[in-house]
Formats: structure tokens, sequence, C-alpha cells
DNA sequence: CGAGTGACCGCAA
DNA sequence: ATTGCGGCCACTC
């Protein structure tokens, strides 16, 4: 049964994923953490592949900045995803995280 | 309703 | 520095 009122850990997830500027990238980890549940990062991720199409979760990169597995057309679609925006990927399709992470309380 | 799954993370050799 | 294993929580079928 499912009558929680309060937010739901996808809603705010989502929430989050939104509200990345461009040119970003948040850590799945970070995201969980923010939405009340630091050890449910793998449930960002699957919330990524059922969530709306229409986020950018391409912007959601992993702790090692690398970027994801099940993005449609492999780490390939995404890397041009993240570059089309202005976000450096390296040949192991990893992101400068250290530099473009992006924390919710800063702008 | 029950069970499986996952775009992960952290720690340990 | 790299590699391997387990644990974790919520979502979907």
């Amino acid at each position: 049964m499912n009558q929680d009122n309060g937010p739901k850990f996808a809603e705010l997830v989502q929430e989050y994923v939104k509200q990345i500027p461009e040119g970003m990238v948040m850590t799945y980890g970070q995201i969980a953490a923010l939405s009340g549940n630091a050890g449910a990062a793998r449930i960002v991720g699957g919330l990524a592949h059922f969530g709306n199409p229409e986020f950018p979760w391409q912007r959601v990169v992993n702790k090692n900045g690398g970027l994801a597995s099940g993005y449609p057309g492999g780490r390939k679609g995404h890397k041009k995803a993240l570059e089309a925006e202005g976000v450096f990927v390296s040949e192991e399709y990893k992101v400068n995280i250290k530099e473009l992470i992006w924390h919710p309380n800063q702008s």
C-alpha cells in the first residue's frame, strides 16, 4: 500500500536532479543523502531508469565521476549528452567531478 | 502482497 | 594505486 502523504524518495531525487544547473553534475550518493537516504544511492540510479525521461539524469554521475552504463546509448551516449551541455568528459568516461560537482546549497 | 533488481558506495586484502 | 565483496534502500513486476 502506498498512502505516503509525505514526499517520496523518488520525488525528492527527481526534484534535485531537475534543479541541477547546466554544466554541473551531482553524485548519486549526494542526491540520495539530500533526499534523506544516504544509503540509497542505488535507488537514485534505479529511479533514473524508471523516472521521467525528460530529467537531466545525464548530469548525475557516480562518486568516481564516471558516467553510468544504463543510459540510452551507453556511456557513449551519456558522454555526448554531457559534452553537449558543456561538461568535459575524459576518454575514460569521467568528468572532473571535483570541479563540476554542484552543491544545492551553493549557487 | 512477495520477491528480485539496480545508471551505487564503502571498506578490506 | 587496484581489485573484490557485501550491504543498503526504495522502486518495479
